[in-house]
DNA sequence: CGCACTCTGTTACAAAACGTTACACTTTAA
DNA sequence: TTAAAGTGTAACGTTTTGTAACAGAGTGCG
Protein backbone atom coordinates (compact mmCIF):
# COMPACT_ATOMS: atom_id res chain seq x y z
CA UNK A 1 0.00 0.00 0.00
CA UNK A 2 1.13 3.43 -1.16
CA UNK A 3 -0.35 7.13 -0.43
CA UNK A 4 -1.89 7.37 -3.17
CA UNK A 5 -4.09 9.67 -4.68
CA UNK A 6 -7.66 9.41 -4.27
CA UNK A 7 -9.62 7.41 -6.68
CA UNK A 8 -12.62 5.50 -7.18
CA UNK A 9 -11.03 2.52 -8.49
CA UNK A 10 -8.19 2.19 -6.50
CA UNK A 11 -9.67 -0.24 -3.64
CA UNK A 12 -11.07 -2.31 -6.89
CA UNK A 13 -8.85 -3.00 -8.67
CA UNK A 14 -6.24 -3.82 -6.37
CA UNK A 15 -8.19 -6.65 -4.31
CA UNK A 16 -9.14 -7.77 -7.45
CA UNK A 17 -7.41 -11.18 -6.14
CA UNK A 18 -5.68 -13.48 -8.55
CA UNK A 19 -7.65 -16.18 -7.59
CA UNK A 20 -9.53 -18.26 -10.23
CA UNK A 21 -6.08 -19.57 -10.78
CA UNK A 22 -4.00 -22.55 -9.83
CA UNK A 23 -1.67 -21.94 -7.11
CA UNK A 24 1.18 -23.72 -7.33
CA UNK A 25 1.85 -23.76 -3.53
CA UNK A 26 -0.54 -23.48 -1.02
CA UNK A 27 -1.59 -20.42 1.15
CA UNK A 28 1.04 -19.52 3.91
CA UNK A 29 -0.03 -18.41 7.66
CA UNK A 30 2.85 -16.04 9.35
CA UNK A 31 2.95 -14.51 12.84
CA UNK A 32 3.39 -11.26 13.49
CA UNK A 33 7.59 -10.97 13.32
CA UNK A 34 7.99 -13.46 10.84
CA UNK A 35 10.40 -12.58 8.32
CA UNK A 36 9.51 -13.63 4.74
CA UNK A 37 12.78 -12.19 3.19
CA UNK A 38 15.81 -9.98 3.34
CA UNK A 39 17.37 -7.56 1.10
CA UNK A 40 19.55 -9.75 -1.35
CA UNK A 41 17.94 -12.58 -1.02
CA UNK A 42 17.74 -14.36 -4.03
CA UNK A 43 13.44 -14.11 -4.83
CA UNK A 44 11.68 -17.21 -4.84
CA UNK A 45 8.31 -16.51 -4.69
CA UNK A 46 5.93 -13.39 -4.77
CA UNK A 47 3.51 -13.82 -2.59
CA UNK A 48 -0.39 -11.99 -2.79
CA UNK A 49 -1.64 -10.88 1.05
CA UNK A 50 -5.16 -12.43 1.47
CA UNK A 51 -5.26 -11.55 5.40
CA UNK A 52 -3.12 -9.31 7.24
CA UNK A 53 -0.79 -6.83 7.22
CA UNK A 54 2.64 -6.71 5.92
CA UNK A 55 5.52 -4.07 5.93
CA UNK A 56 8.27 -3.64 3.50
CA UNK A 57 11.26 -1.33 4.71
CA UNK A 58 15.26 -0.60 3.30
CA UNK A 59 17.94 0.60 5.66
CA UNK A 60 20.88 2.95 4.95
CA UNK A 61 24.09 2.31 6.57
CA UNK A 62 23.97 5.24 9.36
CA UNK A 63 20.44 3.82 10.60
CA UNK A 64 18.22 5.58 8.70
CA UNK A 65 15.24 3.90 7.44
CA UNK A 66 12.01 4.27 4.99
CA UNK A 67 9.15 2.14 4.89
CA UNK A 68 8.96 1.21 1.80
CA UNK A 69 5.17 0.15 1.68
CA UNK A 70 2.51 -1.63 3.60
CA UNK A 71 1.25 -4.90 2.16
CA UNK A 72 -2.72 -4.99 2.54
CA UNK A 73 -5.02 -7.83 1.47
CA UNK A 74 -4.75 -7.47 -2.34
CA UNK A 75 -1.20 -6.25 -2.54
CA UNK A 76 1.11 -8.44 -4.21
CA UNK A 77 5.21 -8.35 -2.35
CA UNK A 78 8.07 -9.53 -3.71
CA UNK A 79 8.56 -8.39 -6.83
CA UNK A 80 12.23 -8.81 -8.12
CA UNK A 81 14.81 -6.76 -9.66
CA UNK A 82 18.07 -8.71 -11.15
CA UNK A 83 16.51 -11.76 -9.16
CA UNK A 84 17.00 -10.22 -5.86
CA UNK A 85 14.79 -8.71 -3.06
CA UNK A 86 16.03 -5.34 -2.73
CA UNK A 87 13.39 -4.64 0.43
CA UNK A 88 13.45 -6.13 3.52
CA UNK A 89 9.83 -7.61 4.44
CA UNK A 90 8.29 -8.90 7.91
CA UNK A 91 4.50 -9.46 9.63
CA UNK A 92 3.17 -6.54 11.31
CA UNK A 93 -0.30 -8.77 11.53
CA UNK A 94 -0.55 -12.55 11.32
CA UNK A 95 -0.83 -12.79 7.46
CA UNK A 96 -2.09 -15.33 5.23
CA UNK A 97 -0.56 -15.49 2.32
CA UNK A 98 -0.61 -16.96 -1.37
CA UNK A 99 2.63 -17.72 -2.93
CA UNK A 100 3.17 -17.53 -6.60
CA UNK A 101 6.61 -18.98 -8.26
CA UNK A 102 8.76 -16.37 -9.43
CA UNK A 103 8.74 -18.04 -13.00
CA UNK A 104 5.00 -17.42 -12.52
CA UNK A 105 5.86 -13.44 -13.56
CA UNK A 106 9.28 -13.68 -15.43
CA UNK A 107 8.29 -17.43 -17.94
CA UNK A 108 4.80 -17.59 -17.12
CA UNK A 109 4.80 -20.96 -18.10
CA UNK A 110 1.55 -23.21 -17.88
CA UNK A 111 -0.71 -20.42 -17.25
CA UNK A 112 -0.85 -17.36 -18.98
CA UNK A 113 -3.69 -15.52 -17.35
CA UNK A 114 -1.52 -15.60 -13.94
CA UNK A 115 1.29 -14.53 -15.63
CA UNK A 116 -0.91 -11.50 -16.75
CA UNK A 117 -2.38 -10.82 -13.98
CA UNK A 118 1.20 -10.49 -11.80
CA UNK A 119 2.39 -7.91 -14.81
CA UNK A 120 -0.38 -5.97 -13.98
CA UNK A 121 0.14 -5.94 -10.20
CA UNK A 122 3.63 -4.83 -11.15
CA UNK A 123 2.39 -1.79 -13.75
CA UNK A 124 0.27 -1.23 -10.88
CA UNK A 125 2.97 -1.10 -8.44
CA UNK A 126 4.41 1.17 -10.48
CA UNK A 127 2.05 3.91 -10.99
CA UNK A 128 1.12 4.02 -7.57
CA UNK A 129 4.67 4.78 -6.45
CA UNK A 130 4.77 7.60 -8.74
CA UNK A 131 1.61 9.01 -6.20
CA UNK A 132 3.42 8.23 -3.34
CA UNK A 133 6.75 10.34 -5.16
CA UNK A 134 4.42 13.07 -5.11
CA UNK A 135 3.56 12.46 -1.34
CA UNK A 136 7.56 11.72 -0.09
CA UNK A 137 8.52 15.38 -1.83
CA UNK A 138 5.65 17.70 -2.17
CA UNK A 139 3.75 17.95 0.54
CA UNK A 140 3.27 19.00 4.05
CA UNK A 141 3.66 16.67 7.41
CA UNK A 142 -0.42 17.60 7.88
CA UNK A 143 -0.99 16.58 4.28
CA UNK A 144 1.39 13.68 4.85
CA UNK A 145 -0.67 12.07 7.42
CA UNK A 146 -4.05 13.12 6.54
CA UNK A 147 -3.63 11.55 3.47
CA UNK A 148 -2.52 8.14 5.43
CA UNK A 149 -5.94 8.31 7.33
CA UNK A 150 -7.85 8.93 4.48
CA UNK A 151 -6.12 6.22 2.26
CA UNK A 152 -6.24 4.12 4.90
CA UNK A 153 -9.96 4.67 5.82
CA UNK A 154 -10.49 4.18 2.07
CA UNK A 155 -9.15 0.90 1.72
CA UNK A 156 -9.68 -1.24 5.21
CA UNK A 157 -12.25 1.52 7.38
CA UNK A 158 -14.51 -0.03 9.30
CA UNK A 159 -18.20 1.32 9.46
CA UNK A 160 -18.60 1.92 13.63
CA UNK A 161 -22.14 3.37 13.80
CA UNK A 162 -22.10 7.08 12.96
CA UNK A 163 -18.23 7.14 11.76
CA UNK A 164 -15.71 5.09 10.28
CA UNK A 165 -12.46 4.13 12.27
CA UNK A 166 -8.91 2.78 11.01
CA UNK A 167 -6.62 0.36 12.75
CA UNK A 168 -3.57 1.49 12.31
CA UNK A 169 -1.16 -1.54 13.38
CA UNK A 170 2.39 -0.30 12.60
CA UNK A 171 4.01 1.89 15.24
CA UNK A 172 4.58 5.77 14.87
CA UNK A 173 8.08 4.87 13.74
CA UNK A 174 6.60 2.64 11.16
CA UNK A 175 4.30 5.78 10.00
CA UNK A 176 6.86 8.05 10.03
CA UNK A 177 9.63 6.38 7.83
CA UNK A 178 6.76 5.44 5.22
CA UNK A 179 5.84 9.48 5.29
CA UNK A 180 9.46 10.87 5.88
CA UNK A 181 8.50 12.63 9.21
CA UNK A 182 10.21 11.83 12.39
CA UNK A 183 7.83 9.92 15.30
CA UNK A 184 7.94 13.19 16.83
CA UNK A 185 6.25 15.11 13.99
CA UNK A 186 3.61 12.33 13.62
CA UNK A 187 2.69 12.60 17.16
CA UNK A 188 1.91 16.01 16.99
CA UNK A 189 0.07 15.99 14.21
CA UNK A 190 -2.23 13.35 14.82
CA UNK A 191 -2.70 15.76 17.86
CA UNK A 192 -3.16 18.46 15.91
CA UNK A 193 -5.76 16.72 14.20
CA UNK A 194 -7.31 15.01 17.11
CA UNK A 195 -7.51 18.81 18.57
CA UNK A 196 -9.33 20.27 15.50
CA UNK A 197 -11.88 17.52 16.04
CA UNK A 198 -11.24 16.00 12.67
CA UNK A 199 -10.31 12.31 14.09
CA UNK A 200 -10.62 11.12 17.45
CA UNK A 201 -7.50 8.68 18.61
CA UNK A 202 -9.80 6.10 20.41
CA UNK A 203 -6.62 3.99 21.94
CA UNK A 204 -3.16 3.98 19.75
CA UNK A 205 -4.08 1.85 17.35
CA UNK A 206 -7.89 3.09 16.46
CA UNK A 207 -8.65 6.55 14.68
CA UNK A 208 -11.95 7.22 14.13
CA UNK A 209 -12.33 9.74 11.29
CA UNK A 210 -14.83 13.14 12.36
CA UNK A 211 -14.61 14.79 9.14
CA UNK A 212 -13.69 12.35 6.35
CA UNK A 213 -14.33 16.24 4.36
CA UNK A 214 -12.07 17.69 5.69
CA UNK A 215 -9.30 14.90 6.16
CA UNK A 216 -9.25 14.57 2.73
CA UNK A 217 -9.23 18.30 2.26
CA UNK A 218 -6.46 18.44 4.02
CA UNK A 219 -4.43 15.75 2.67
CA UNK A 220 -4.81 17.72 -0.80
CA UNK A 221 -3.82 20.99 0.78
CA UNK A 222 -6.25 22.93 2.08
CA UNK A 223 -5.13 25.44 4.91
CA UNK A 224 -6.61 23.59 8.76
CA UNK B 1 16.73 7.46 -14.05
CA UNK B 2 15.97 7.48 -10.69
CA UNK B 3 19.04 8.64 -7.81
CA UNK B 4 19.52 5.17 -6.34
CA UNK B 5 21.78 3.74 -4.22
CA UNK B 6 24.99 3.48 -6.49
CA UNK B 7 26.25 0.36 -7.47
CA UNK B 8 28.39 -1.13 -10.41
CA UNK B 9 25.60 -3.17 -12.37
CA UNK B 10 23.29 0.34 -12.81
CA UNK B 11 24.54 1.28 -16.13
CA UNK B 12 25.29 -1.89 -17.60
CA UNK B 13 22.45 -3.54 -16.80
CA UNK B 14 19.51 -0.40 -17.60
CA UNK B 15 21.59 0.20 -20.98
CA UNK B 16 21.61 -3.42 -21.72
CA UNK B 17 19.27 -2.49 -24.85
CA UNK B 18 16.36 -3.97 -26.26
CA UNK B 19 18.82 -4.81 -29.15
CA UNK B 20 18.66 -7.71 -31.01
CA UNK B 21 14.96 -7.64 -31.27
CA UNK B 22 12.55 -7.34 -33.96
CA UNK B 23 10.91 -3.53 -33.70
CA UNK B 24 7.80 -3.30 -34.47
CA UNK B 25 7.99 0.26 -35.50
CA UNK B 26 10.90 2.61 -37.12
CA UNK B 27 13.27 4.55 -34.49
CA UNK B 28 11.38 7.97 -33.74
CA UNK B 29 13.03 11.44 -33.53
CA UNK B 30 11.52 14.12 -31.40
CA UNK B 31 12.89 17.61 -30.70
CA UNK B 32 13.24 19.55 -27.51
CA UNK B 33 9.65 20.49 -26.00
CA UNK B 34 7.67 17.82 -28.09
CA UNK B 35 4.95 16.04 -25.82
CA UNK B 36 5.46 12.22 -26.36
CA UNK B 37 1.88 11.78 -23.86
CA UNK B 38 0.02 13.06 -21.29
CA UNK B 39 -1.42 11.96 -18.03
CA UNK B 40 -4.56 10.18 -18.71
CA UNK B 41 -3.80 9.29 -22.24
CA UNK B 42 -4.53 5.99 -23.37
CA UNK B 43 -1.05 4.32 -23.52
CA UNK B 44 -0.20 2.51 -27.37
CA UNK B 45 3.60 2.70 -27.07
CA UNK B 46 6.38 2.46 -24.42
CA UNK B 47 9.12 3.80 -25.66
CA UNK B 48 13.25 3.14 -25.04
CA UNK B 49 15.35 6.18 -24.97
CA UNK B 50 18.34 5.67 -27.53
CA UNK B 51 19.73 9.13 -27.32
CA UNK B 52 18.84 12.56 -26.20
CA UNK B 53 16.76 13.27 -22.35
CA UNK B 54 13.36 13.10 -21.46
CA UNK B 55 11.35 14.29 -18.28
CA UNK B 56 8.45 12.67 -16.57
CA UNK B 57 6.52 15.03 -14.27
CA UNK B 58 3.31 14.70 -12.50
CA UNK B 59 0.95 17.95 -11.33
CA UNK B 60 -1.24 18.50 -8.14
CA UNK B 61 -4.30 20.85 -8.26
CA UNK B 62 -2.38 23.61 -6.85
CA UNK B 63 0.52 23.81 -9.13
CA UNK B 64 2.98 21.54 -7.08
CA UNK B 65 4.81 19.12 -9.40
CA UNK B 66 6.87 16.59 -9.18
CA UNK B 67 9.17 15.27 -11.46
CA UNK B 68 9.22 11.36 -11.70
CA UNK B 69 12.07 10.67 -13.36
CA UNK B 70 14.53 11.60 -16.19
CA UNK B 71 14.83 9.21 -19.25
CA UNK B 72 18.20 9.00 -20.56
CA UNK B 73 19.45 6.58 -23.24
CA UNK B 74 18.58 2.85 -21.92
CA UNK B 75 15.55 3.51 -20.08
CA UNK B 76 11.93 2.60 -20.75
CA UNK B 77 9.10 4.72 -20.20
CA UNK B 78 5.29 4.86 -20.64
CA UNK B 79 4.29 1.67 -18.77
CA UNK B 80 0.73 1.43 -18.52
CA UNK B 81 -1.47 1.23 -15.53
CA UNK B 82 -5.08 0.10 -16.43
CA UNK B 83 -3.85 1.11 -19.77
CA UNK B 84 -3.29 4.81 -19.22
CA UNK B 85 -0.38 6.94 -18.34
CA UNK B 86 -0.16 8.50 -15.29
CA UNK B 87 2.03 11.58 -16.23
CA UNK B 88 3.32 13.28 -18.56
CA UNK B 89 6.52 13.10 -20.64
CA UNK B 90 8.47 15.53 -22.48
CA UNK B 91 11.85 15.72 -24.47
CA UNK B 92 14.55 17.90 -22.68
CA UNK B 93 16.94 17.15 -25.61
CA UNK B 94 16.14 16.07 -28.67
CA UNK B 95 15.97 12.37 -28.35
CA UNK B 96 15.75 9.14 -30.62
CA UNK B 97 13.10 6.77 -29.58
CA UNK B 98 12.42 3.21 -29.93
CA UNK B 99 8.61 2.51 -29.58
CA UNK B 100 7.29 -0.68 -28.68
CA UNK B 101 3.76 -1.69 -28.63
CA UNK B 102 1.94 -1.81 -25.20
CA UNK B 103 0.99 -5.87 -26.22
CA UNK B 104 4.45 -6.57 -26.29
CA UNK B 105 4.65 -6.16 -22.63
CA UNK B 106 1.21 -6.92 -21.52
CA UNK B 107 0.71 -10.33 -24.04
CA UNK B 108 4.45 -10.43 -25.73
CA UNK B 109 2.61 -12.05 -28.94
CA UNK B 110 5.17 -12.66 -31.39
CA UNK B 111 8.21 -12.17 -29.35
CA UNK B 112 9.15 -13.84 -26.21
CA UNK B 113 11.95 -12.34 -25.59
CA UNK B 114 10.89 -8.67 -25.86
CA UNK B 115 8.85 -9.33 -23.96
CA UNK B 116 10.73 -10.81 -21.17
CA UNK B 117 13.24 -7.84 -21.64
CA UNK B 118 10.18 -5.34 -21.31
CA UNK B 119 9.06 -6.87 -18.10
CA UNK B 120 12.56 -6.98 -16.70
CA UNK B 121 13.04 -2.77 -17.53
CA UNK B 122 9.19 -2.73 -15.52
CA UNK B 123 11.05 -4.56 -12.80
CA UNK B 124 13.99 -2.25 -12.65
CA UNK B 125 11.69 0.46 -11.98
CA UNK B 126 9.95 -0.79 -9.45
CA UNK B 127 13.00 -1.43 -7.52
CA UNK B 128 15.01 2.00 -8.78
CA UNK B 129 12.17 3.94 -7.39
CA UNK B 130 12.41 2.29 -4.30
CA UNK B 131 15.72 3.50 -3.83
CA UNK B 132 14.51 6.79 -4.92
CA UNK B 133 11.77 6.45 -2.06
CA UNK B 134 14.64 6.70 0.36
CA UNK B 135 16.05 10.08 -1.26
CA UNK B 136 13.18 11.72 -1.77
CA UNK B 137 11.99 10.76 2.46
CA UNK B 138 14.91 10.27 4.24
CA UNK B 139 17.58 12.84 2.93
CA UNK B 140 18.75 16.37 3.66
CA UNK B 141 19.27 18.64 0.68
CA UNK B 142 23.10 18.68 0.14
CA UNK B 143 22.65 14.75 0.49
CA UNK B 144 19.85 14.82 -2.53
CA UNK B 145 21.86 17.04 -4.48
CA UNK B 146 25.30 15.36 -4.05
CA UNK B 147 23.53 11.86 -4.40
CA UNK B 148 21.70 13.26 -8.02
CA UNK B 149 25.34 14.41 -9.18
CA UNK B 150 26.54 11.44 -8.50
CA UNK B 151 24.01 9.02 -9.97
CA UNK B 152 24.48 11.51 -13.34
CA UNK B 153 28.10 11.18 -13.10
CA UNK B 154 28.39 7.57 -13.33
CA UNK B 155 26.20 7.49 -15.56
CA UNK B 156 26.49 9.90 -18.85
CA UNK B 157 29.48 11.81 -16.98
CA UNK B 158 32.28 12.68 -19.01
CA UNK B 159 36.21 12.28 -19.01
CA UNK B 160 37.26 15.82 -19.41
CA UNK B 161 41.31 15.40 -19.11
CA UNK B 162 41.70 15.02 -15.31
CA UNK B 163 38.53 15.35 -14.09
CA UNK B 164 34.94 14.19 -14.93
CA UNK B 165 32.23 16.69 -16.46
CA UNK B 166 28.34 16.22 -16.17
CA UNK B 167 25.75 18.00 -18.37
CA UNK B 168 22.42 19.14 -16.30
CA UNK B 169 20.29 19.27 -19.51
CA UNK B 170 17.13 20.35 -17.29
CA UNK B 171 17.00 23.51 -15.33
CA UNK B 172 17.19 23.98 -11.62
CA UNK B 173 13.46 24.37 -11.02
CA UNK B 174 13.48 20.34 -13.06
CA UNK B 175 16.22 19.52 -10.55
CA UNK B 176 14.08 20.88 -7.13
CA UNK B 177 11.10 19.31 -8.11
CA UNK B 178 12.84 15.72 -8.74
CA UNK B 179 14.56 15.94 -5.21
CA UNK B 180 11.45 17.51 -3.46
CA UNK B 181 13.41 21.42 -2.75
CA UNK B 182 13.04 24.52 -4.33
CA UNK B 183 15.42 26.24 -6.90
CA UNK B 184 16.28 28.40 -4.49
CA UNK B 185 17.74 24.99 -2.34
CA UNK B 186 18.99 23.28 -5.24
CA UNK B 187 20.56 26.59 -5.81
CA UNK B 188 22.28 27.50 -2.72
CA UNK B 189 23.49 23.75 -1.97
CA UNK B 190 25.37 23.96 -5.60
CA UNK B 191 27.19 27.12 -4.59
CA UNK B 192 27.89 25.85 -1.34
CA UNK B 193 29.74 22.03 -3.06
CA UNK B 194 30.86 25.00 -5.56
CA UNK B 195 32.54 26.93 -2.52
CA UNK B 196 33.60 23.51 -0.90
CA UNK B 197 35.83 22.73 -4.42
CA UNK B 198 34.03 20.04 -4.34
CA UNK B 199 32.61 21.02 -7.98
CA UNK B 200 33.10 23.21 -10.20
CA UNK B 201 30.61 25.10 -12.51
CA UNK B 202 32.04 25.72 -15.78
CA UNK B 203 28.70 26.69 -16.87
CA UNK B 204 25.09 26.93 -15.80
CA UNK B 205 24.24 23.32 -17.67
CA UNK B 206 27.86 22.08 -16.54
CA UNK B 207 29.28 20.86 -13.27
CA UNK B 208 32.51 19.42 -13.18
CA UNK B 209 33.14 16.71 -10.06
CA UNK B 210 36.31 18.11 -8.47
CA UNK B 211 36.54 15.18 -5.80
CA UNK B 212 33.85 12.91 -6.76
CA UNK B 213 34.98 10.93 -3.22
CA UNK B 214 34.25 13.60 -0.77
CA UNK B 215 30.61 13.93 -3.40
CA UNK B 216 29.70 10.58 -3.03
CA UNK B 217 30.51 10.91 0.89
CA UNK B 218 28.25 13.80 1.26
CA UNK B 219 25.11 11.95 -0.61
CA UNK B 220 25.31 9.17 1.87
CA UNK B 221 25.63 10.96 5.13
CA UNK B 222 28.78 12.39 5.77
CA UNK B 223 29.04 16.07 7.44
CA UNK B 224 30.26 18.57 4.75
C1' DC C 1 1.36 -8.76 44.17
C1' DG C 2 4.33 -4.91 43.91
C1' DC C 3 8.38 -3.00 41.95
C1' DA C 4 11.73 -1.62 38.75
C1' DC C 5 12.66 -1.54 33.94
C1' DT C 6 11.89 -0.97 29.09
C1' DC C 7 9.43 0.61 25.22
C1' DT C 8 6.34 3.61 22.94
C1' DG C 9 4.09 7.70 22.66
C1' DT C 10 3.33 12.59 23.89
C1' DT C 11 4.57 17.27 24.85
C1' DA C 12 7.39 21.56 25.27
C1' DC C 13 11.11 24.24 23.97
C1' DA C 14 15.21 25.36 21.37
C1' DA C 15 17.62 24.87 17.04
C1' DA C 16 18.23 23.86 12.35
C1' DA C 17 16.79 23.25 7.87
C1' DC C 18 14.38 24.79 4.35
C1' DG C 19 11.07 27.91 2.18
C1' DT C 20 9.61 32.68 1.05
C1' DT C 21 10.34 36.99 -0.55
C1' DA C 22 12.80 40.35 -2.86
C1' DC C 23 15.95 41.97 -6.08
C1' DA C 24 19.96 42.04 -9.25
C1' DC C 25 21.99 39.86 -13.01
C1' DT C 26 22.31 37.04 -17.25
C1' DT C 27 20.61 34.83 -21.11
C1' DT C 28 17.15 34.00 -24.51
C1' DA C 29 13.53 35.17 -27.52
C1' DA C 30 10.55 38.44 -29.73
C1' DT D 1 16.32 46.63 -28.14
C1' DT D 2 13.27 45.29 -25.07
C1' DA D 3 10.74 41.98 -22.64
C1' DA D 4 10.61 37.67 -20.53
C1' DA D 5 12.46 33.80 -18.40
C1' DG D 6 15.83 31.70 -15.71
C1' DT D 7 19.25 31.97 -12.19
C1' DG D 8 22.08 33.59 -8.08
C1' DT D 9 22.19 35.75 -3.64
C1' DA D 10 20.71 37.56 0.68
C1' DA D 11 17.51 38.57 4.58
C1' DC D 12 13.92 36.88 6.88
C1' DG D 13 10.06 33.54 8.36
C1' DT D 14 8.02 29.16 8.86
C1' DT D 15 8.07 24.45 9.33
C1' DT D 16 10.08 20.62 10.88
C1' DT D 17 13.40 18.46 13.55
C1' DG D 18 16.27 17.52 17.74
C1' DT D 19 16.45 17.20 22.51
C1' DA D 20 14.80 16.25 26.71
C1' DA D 21 11.45 15.24 30.07
C1' DC D 22 7.55 12.72 31.30
C1' DA D 23 3.43 9.44 31.16
C1' DG D 24 1.46 4.99 30.39
C1' DA D 25 1.50 0.08 28.99
C1' DG D 26 3.69 -4.03 29.10
C1' DT D 27 7.30 -7.33 31.06
C1' DG D 28 10.27 -9.72 34.12
C1' DC D 29 11.55 -10.60 38.67
C1' DG D 30 11.67 -10.91 43.49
Amino acid sequence: MYVTIPSDHTMAESTAILAATTPSAPQAQLKRGAYLFFEGDDVEWLYQVKSGVLRLTRLLEDGRRQVIAFGYPGDVVGFPSDGKHHTDCDVLVSARLQPFRRAMLESGEGDPVLHAALLQAALREISAMQDHFMMLGRKSAVEKVASFLSVLDERVGQDQGQYRQVTLPMCRGDIADFLGLTTETVSRTLTQLRKSKIIAIENIQTVVILRPTALLGLSMGDRG
